[in-house]
DNA sequence: GTATAAATGATATGTTGTAACATATCGGGT
DNA sequence: ACCCGATATGTTACAACATATCATTTATAC
């Protein structure tokens, strides 16, 4: 059993767990998503899963199953980069904080990323300071990834 | 005079100095942003512009001002929401460092901060450590304004 | 005034995302 | 086993955001 069967696994355990249905096409677009080091785009998944299951996947399917997938949290859209990531912590048993994003503006590789809480409380506060609210923490930050750096030195 | 045209006075000189145009058209994009305390997608700036200056105003025009603008550090795009803002400084005189938005997912209602310079050095850091470089500080932030809040509870 | 470059216009097309309605599939109750 | 309601997926059409390409106009320099 590879790397991503158990980290399916590991989703299908959580979806059972409040009797959610991770149904097959639901898998193959979490697995499209798991083996990409990449954020990759609505578009770009229905290609992956063309070419891995041969299975032509309307874009609303598509749509419908990453809205399912985010709800689930196993998948985060990227905003800024209007692309979707699987999430980083499917098989952690654990609770995890809303996490940060660093986005590789060459290749479009995606690091998620834990930043000290004492950072965000005084990101939260100067945003108070300025009469707004966070509705959530998760940042996304434009980047250059280790490989695209030594690429372009 | 008014605060608008104060504002694109500046905005002139500001392209005088170094042999930018600031051409009619792209004096009416800047206006209608300046005007609004929201962000606008292009396409709404093309309705604005329709309305108050009776120009039809292709959707290539306004992408190729909108990049013009942004060049002469007059106007911000705002990825997370694909809208855009009038930069919040144009009539100052001194240079600023790259700023943060604050987003009303709401009402698109933006504010333009500075981040304490410690903060973003600490969140620099993090990134750092993830092995990635920031590209620019540019941090944009989903929030709720201060009417929104209000009108939410 | 003409050559040159910059700006804009016009048309087509690519990309991302949603609305609305039809059909298929799953699971529980009888 | 069968039906029913709920959930999931398919189909079509289109809205919203953005760029490519080539033609035309306008401004500035000589």
């Amino acid at each position: 059993m590879n790397h991503v069967d158990r980290i399916i696994g590991h989703a299908e355990q959580h979806c059972k767990a409040h009797g959610a249905r991770l149904t097959v096409k639901r898998k193959q677009v979490l697995a499209g998503l798991i083996q990409s080091d990449k954020a990759l785009s609505a578009y770009e998944l229905i290609d992956v899963c063309k070419q891995q299951f041969g299975e032509s996947m309307p874009a609303m399917s598509v749509y419908r199953i990453l809205e399912f997938l985010e709800d689930e949290h196993l998948v985060h859209k990227l905003s800024l980069a209007n692309k979707y990531v699987a999430c980083a912590h499917i098989s952690c048993s654990h609770e995890h904080a809303v996490p940060q994003f660093l986005i590789c503006r060459q290749c479009s590789k995606v690091k998620e990323i834990g930043i000290k809480p004492a950072t965000i409380d005084e990101l939260r506060e100067s945003v108070n300071e300025a009469g707004f609210k966070l509705v959530n923490t998760q940042l996304e930050m434009n980047c250059l990834c280790e490989g695209c750096i030594a690429q372009a030195a």
